[in-house]
RNA sequence: GCCCCCAUGGUGUAACGGUUAGCACGCGAGCCUUUCACGCUCGAAGCGGGAGUUCGACUCUCCCUGGGGGUACCA
């Protein structure tokens, strides 16, 4: 199996292409196959350098790698020539420099079922023959055959009168040369298809065998976009996600294996066959990526969450925090805000200071916890939840009446991890400082 | 307009002619509980519509409707 993942470097790697590599990815690591990656430059305004180093950038985040060198299509500008000089000498193309407008002409006089036939002229962009007879055929492993009436079909232009080549004529070309068996690609390609079947009956040569993806759409069920929230693999790293999650979230919308949710990686890649692909397009349902990274989150242990946490947040000595704070974050994104306040001091909330702190009593059970703190034997949450649970039995009240006010005093706000935990890790003298700072003097 | 693809709860999916239509996210209620989470229990919620075929259709066929893609001398 030789497959290859062919993005155009028009911007940054959406998720759509993002599970296009992933699929052929698995395909490929899976089941001992090889997997190319090419890159679709041919459209010189749009394929900047910055633009291919975010693809680069966004396969090397999700851990898909490829084999070789990637291909630069616009690199093989000289091999297209030279199977294009072939078509034309063979016939199977030829010059014409019908318009846009002629063509709708042709459809208006003919029909708009009619496929468009041009005429041989001396100069003008390279169109080939569609031809007439046999329908043309796409073999796909996902939807069966869809079949393709020849005269529905304009004789398609494959290279422009500059001699430079066009997309459908390139990748057929790339295709072939590369050996590719297998092409894994979104349906928007499909209805293009025929048209590069035509490229290969004209070479004379097999088509690969093909399967068409379904299109992935945000959650308003209409194309992603930046307004969909994270759309892009770069925007999911941003966002918090971790990179096995996505790979297994992403590997979920137009596939599934029986009622297993969660997936590993190499049980992806064990599991995953291209006839169990969905044919219906799926919506990004960014909910169910949060609750998946959330499984992912939990499952790593607390030196490998804090080694995460520390590149995600440019800081140090995140272990503990890490620790404390692991159960209760989704994405790595959810950390500073819960555990920040232990690093850069209690966060400035009003609302919670008014509810909790300035309620009658409040000063008093506060300036008993610091003492009982104070006095505490030994600083370990155990060490911890003894004092406070003392000061919770001498008052009479219940747990949470000694506890929030603690929490507001080192945290700032009323969310935090437990108490105790947190507490423990802010170390005796800090906790008594920033009670003291709500005591007042 | 023309060509093509698709259609199970809000979302992702399972069922491959006979099931009380399963699972997961989300949502609601409850339990747990120091906040928030986690976890557990329970619950609401679905086969787009119409004709066929068949003893029997979510499953097969056709039509309609709805969504999507293509229709460039873009990729």
């Amino acid at each position: 199996m030789r497959l290859r993942f062919a993005p155009s470097p028009t911007g940054a790697l959406h998720i759509g292409g993002a599970r296009t590599a992933l699929y052929n990815w698995l395909l490929a690591r899976g089941g001992g196959g090889e997997l190319l990656l090419r890159i679709e430059d041919t459209d010189r305004e749009r394929s900047t350098p910055e633009n291919v180093e975010q693809i680069f950038d966004a396969l090397r985040w999700l851990g898909l790698d490829w084999d070789g060198d990637p291909v630069f299509q616009s690199r093989r500008a000289p091999r297209h020539a030279e199977v294009l000089a072939r078509l034309l000498d063979s016939g199977r193309a030829y010059h014409s420099n019908a318009t846009a407008q002629d063509v709708r002409a042709f459809k208006d006089r003919h029909g708009s079922d009619k496929g468009f036939r041009g005429e041989p002229e001396p100069g003008g962009a390279v169109r080939l023959h569609a031809g007439e007879g046999e329908p043309l055929r796409v073999a796909d492993v996902i939807r069966g055959e869809t079949v393709f009436a020849r005269e529905h079909m304009d004789d398609p232009v494959i290279a422009r009168a500059d001699g430079s080549v066009l997309y459908n004529f390139a990748v057929a070309v790339d295709d072939l040369d590369a050996g590719i068996t297998h092409v894994v690609r979104g349906e928007d390609h499909l209805s293009n298809t025929p048209k590069q079947l035509l490229v290969f009956e004209a070479l004379g040569a097999q088509a690969p065998v093909y399967a068409h993806l379904p299109l992935l759409h945000g959650p308003d069920g209409k194309k992603l976009s930046k307004r969909h929230g994270a759309a892009s693999v770069q925007e999911l790293r941003d966002a918090g996600y971790l990179p096995e999650a996505v790979r297994n979230y992403l590997a979920l919308l137009g596939w599934g294996h029986g009622d297993d949710t969660k997936l590993s990686t190499d049980e992806l890649q064990r599991l995953f066959r291209l006839e169990d692909v969905s044919r219906n397009p799926a919506r990004f349902d960014e909910q169910k990526l949060r609750w998946l990274n959330g499984l992912y989150v939990r499952e790593l242990s607390p030196r490998e969450l804090a080694a995460r946490l520390e590149e995600f947040t440019g800081r140090a000595n995140l272990l503990e925090a890490a620790r404390i704070s692991q159960e209760k974050i989704q994405t790595l994104a959810d950390f500073w805000p819960l555990s920040g306040f232990l690093f850069d001091g209690p966060r400035d909330d009003p609302q919670a200071r008014e509810r909790v702190l300035e309620r009658n009593g409040a000063h008093d059970v506060l300036a008993q916890a610091r003492e009982a703190l104070a006095a505490a034997e030994g600083f370990d949450p155990d060490a911890v939840e003894a004092a406070l649970r003392a000061v919770v039995e001498a008052r009479g009240v219940k747990p949470k009446d000694v506890f929030q006010p603690v929490r507001v005093a080192i945290a700032g706000t009323t969310v935090s991890p437990g108490i105790f935990e947190s507490v423990a890790t802010l170390g005796r003298a800090e906790t008594l400082r920033r009670i003291d700072a709500v005591l007042g003097p």
